[in-house]
DNA sequence: AAGCTCCCCAACCGCCATGGA
DNA sequence: GTCCATGGCGGTTGGGGAGCT
């Protein structure tokens, strides 16, 4: 018997989630946080099972998620990381703040891959093109002597198809293994010594500092951007210590097994707003010049987010967070929150509680006159 | 306007790792 | 050591919008 989903166990909604499903869900994680997610849905009145809240989360009502394009550099960047890491979304995610793995790998999927085949980029070995065809034609030609009969399978419109393919749609799409329409996935692995990235056991790598102002890594990527074709495994297996622990992961939001309280929630997900909030620094902020940073139009918030700053810019329609902090009993200004910005149609509800927030294992560490240019460390352990 | 195809992307599936009982 | 619950992850699917005929 095969496996049922826990949703199919349990009867539970599946499918795309409802305004008022997440409205529920947000309410929900915004007021109690996450501590099971097992539990999650009962709380919060939904249909659904735990692995699908968290899901939802993770991928869509997080509050500090990107939104839209790519840009070049991220773009880069994930080509980078996949050449070094390879379908490791987790970890490629890492390395892009506010990008979730699952937006990492449908972007690569549709564009990067179609992007790097026109570049006659073999996208499973980013290596040209030319040499990964000219390995595959050869292993084709060794498996047709052998196996002449598996391409009987083949119409004669198929078969003239294989004469004129370019390489690369003839690497992904025909050749070996009796298949008509191979995909890449059964192609890889009927060609494993091919697609294998360039090194594969690669559990960690070390990413303990060069954290830069954009959020990128540079460490990994100076090491790694351009690598050499071979890399010197044993230097990666020696290295205990490899993990990824300086950049805000997509699962720090997650406490597994935790019992994170509402407070303790707000340390992360500060950033949401009630669309009534929104509207109210929107009318204060374009009523209001006395505080002006640049383009921007700077203000205290003291109503339903507290000890914040926030700026409306309204070139861009758009709300932007300066700052938010919490101080403690000694006058210690113990959290800032990272600059971000809510477009209007991106808010939706839930008060913000940012009170009694321990932030103990959490320092700020630079601070700037200028907010705007403010380069926070929040995540910097102690 | 209707039908069809393509393709993006949100969500699901199933496997694996981990931790607690 | 075993079982079970849970979370994390990568692969895959299919709904639906966009574009084309």
């Amino acid at each position: 018997m095969g496996r049922h989903s826990c949703c199919v166990k349990q009867k539970l909604r599946k499918g795309l989630w409802s305004p008022e499903e997440d409205e529920k869900l947000f309410n929900y994680i915004t007021r109690y946080g996450v501590g099971c997610w097992s539990s999650v849905p009962k709380l919060a009145g939904l249909q659904r099972c735990g692995k699908s809240c968290r899901l939802r989360w993770i991928n869509y009502l997080r509050p500090d998620l990107k939104r839209g394009m790519f840009s070049q550099e991220e773009e880069d960047l994930i080509v980078s990381l996949h050449k070094v890491l390879g379908n490791r979304w987790a970890q490629i995610a890492a390395q892009l703040p506010g990008r979730t793995d699952n937006e990492i790998k449908n972007f690569w999927n549709s564009c990067l891959k179609k992007k790097l085949m026109k570049q006659g980029i073999d996208p499973a070995t980013h290596q040209p093109i030319s040499d990964v065809q000219l390995i595959k034609e050869e292993k084709c030609a060794e498996n047709e002597s052998l196996e002449v009969p598996q391409l009987k399978g083949l119409t004669p419109a198929v078969s003239s198809l294989r004469a004129h393919e370019p390489a690369f749609l003839m690497s992904d799409t025909f050749c070996e293994g009796g298949g008509l329409l191979e995909t890449s996935r059964e192609s890889a692995e009927n060609n494993n010594y091919m697609i294998r990235p360039v090194f594969d056991s690669l559990p960690y790598f070390e990413f303990q500092s060069g954290v830069d102002p954009a959020g990128f890594n540079s460490n990994l990527l100076s090491q790694y951007h351009d690598p050499p074709q071979t890399i010197d495994q044993s230097h990666l297996e020696m290295s205990s210590n490899f993990e990824f622990s300086s950049m805000p992961s997509l699962t720090n939001f997650d406490h597994p097994g935790g019992t994170m309280s509402g407070s303790e929630f707000s340390n992360n997900s500060t950033s949401r707003m009630s669309p009534l909030f929104f509207h109210e620094a929107k009318d204060q902020c374009s009523t209001n010049n006395s505080s002006s940073i640049g383009n921007y139009t700077g203000f205290q918030m003291n109503s339903s987010v507290e000890n914040a700053a926030f700026s409306w810019c309204s070139s861009e329609n758009k709300l932007d967070c300066l700052f938010q902090y919490q101080v403690n009993g000694t006058g210690k200004c113990e959290e800032l929150k990272p600059q971000g910005s809510w477009q209007e149609d991106q808010l939706h509800i839930g008060p913000v509680n940012s009170s009694s927030v321990d932030f103990g294992s959490f320092q700020l560490t630079s601070l700037s006159e200028d907010l705007t240019a403010a380069n926070f460390d929040i995540f910097q352990q102690m």
